[in-house]
DNA sequence: CCGGATATACTCACTTCGAGTATAAAAGGA
DNA sequence: TCCTTTTATACTCGAAGTGAGTATATCCGG
């Protein structure tokens, strides 16, 4: 059996949340995202992203999940041995375990994704994006309801409701039409930061799977501090989600959970009512779900 | 930049069901995954891989999503050029165009995995594998606490329900406990038919996707045939979960979701009452969910 | 025409969820 | 000191969803 040979890379999308904004860490002035060669020596490609991330940026890893693999023609290396396929990944990194974080090499994710943050309600940027994607639909023939529909549905449009999960299909409908950098048109006519090749399309599948993922697995631990404050850990998973929530019902959920118990501590850095400590419960299982199904919302 | 070179292999997971028994596509008499080089010529791997599964098989393949990408120490190929690198598929293939399905080359799915087949209750030998699995336990000193909530977890012991998305980690603890021939055993001690090198825990990730995902998007008709009654479609769906479902229950489930229409024809092959006909409304985005949240679990 | 088998339709209690309101405890200024 | 602001925490209530069971319809074969 013959096998193709390749080059192989590793791209990692890492993620924290300083206050209540999540970052990324990027390279070259956040053009890019971190990646490197899959060394041979490595025992898997888990623990090669691990030791290489720990090498380049000091920050300890907490948990770390592999994204997607892409190999598509134009990824292809510069000598003609063989094309790069690069496997990427999802990492959290503590937020007071990143000494870097607010420092250049972390960027904010809604620089490169500014209509994805709902959290003041649907972004202005949002009237130029729908206006320019109805123009793809008129533009359309043969499948014209069909790009109507997916329009509508990825982007909250005709009565349907914003989906935070789909971030993605949001950014390939926006290449699709031309909305981007990346895709090829002008910077003047394109939304949001570029970064190089492909990469802001890795960033935004990591973005999707994150927010995807708070929902039924308790992973924002991963990006708390030891002891925190309930506004604390609403205000990160509302930063991650680009949605605000409500109150009253998310402290329900949480509780319901059982994920987490009071240190016994109290903090008053708030400026009101000190608000109690809490801690992650690490006896649970990370199996564990975090929320039955959906975030509680607040209707703003 | 350096960047390593290494092998690329393609590893497919395809899956149809027949009647009410979910098979996998197999290879060497069904100790095997189809796998294959990925070849330079390819557009992208998912077409690679659906361009190699059409010549291979005549079965055209429906839904494609990647599953994982390993790259373990283990995999190395006999010559020294470098490491293999396998990116897994999951491919659904339709029970009328895929006419093998019962002859050789498609195997049913709890030949390998006895375990996670629950439809007629728990199955007996589970009761075994649980037995070597405490004593696999009781073997641990340090963190033994973890590792019995880990096995009650996967397990649904000790007040724990079952849950069968959990068929990866069931798979992982057992070859962790030493009760699967590819982790060394001796096949009279040993759980399931076993595959070659890791094919049967690439097989392991795909049912736990699957199974994860019917419950979320509407996956479940790239299975079915252009036309088929609520019964069908409940089998296929307990065929894929392993679990019996509530009739009354699953159909309301249904048509809350709009996802299927009535054809206006009835069959009467079943025995009792004819039941009507449905089909898929393709209108509908792939992107809609099935279910809300959770199968409509019937006692037994 | 009656029982067995399968399909389809309806009911009801209970839990969960969305939304809103009420009370508690700090800080700071008049 | 007391009142306002700010944040934290606790409780309520109706609507919707879910689990479980029952009732009716329509075929087949004797």
């Amino acid at each position: 059996m013959t096998i193709g040979l390749a080059h192989a890379e590793l791209i990692a999308v890492l993620s924290a949340v300083t206050g209540d904004e999540p970052r990324v860490m990027t390279v070259r002035s956040g053009d890019a995202l971190p990646s490197g060669p899959f060394e041979l020596g490595h025992r898997s490609l888990q623990a090669g992203l691990r030791e290489w991330v720990g090498d380049q940026t000091g920050h300890p890893l907490g948990y770390l999940e592999q994204l997607y693999t892409f190999a598509d023609r134009d990824r292809t290396h510069e000598d003609a041995e063989g094309r790069t396929i690069s496997i990427s990944y999802l990492g959290l990194v503590r937020e007071q375990a990143a000494p870097g974080a607010g420092k250049p090499g972390w960027h904010g994710w809604y620089e490169y994704f500014p209509w994805e943050d709902h959290r003041g309600g649907r972004p202005e940027i949002l009237a130029a994006i729908t206006g320019r994607l109805q123009d793809w639909v008129a533009a359309e023939t043969a499948r014209r309801e069909h790009r109507r529909r997916r329009v509508d549905f990825a982007f909250g449009l005709d009565g349907a409701a914003w989906n935070e999960d789909l971030g993605l299909q949001r950014y390939e409908l926006m290449y699709e039409a031309g909305l981007v950098a990346e895709a090829g048109c002008s910077p003047a006519r394109s939304f949001g930061r570029s970064m190089f090749a492909d990469h802001r399309r890795i960033l935004a599948t990591g973005i999707a799977r994150l927010r995807a993922k708070i929902k039924y697995r308790p992973v924002v631990f991963e990006l708390m501090p030891e002891s925190f404050t309930l506004s604390q850990l609403q205000r990160t998973v509302e930063a991650l989600a680009g949605l605000t929530l409500h109150k009253p019902n998310f402290r329900r959920l949480i509780d319901q959970q059982e994920l987490i118990e009071e240190t016994g501590e109290a903090t008053s850095e708030t400026g009101g009512r000190p608000a109690k400590l809490f801690r992650y419960r690490h006896a649970v299982l990370e199996e564990r779900a975090l929320s039955g199904s959906k975030l509680p919302l607040s209707r703003n």
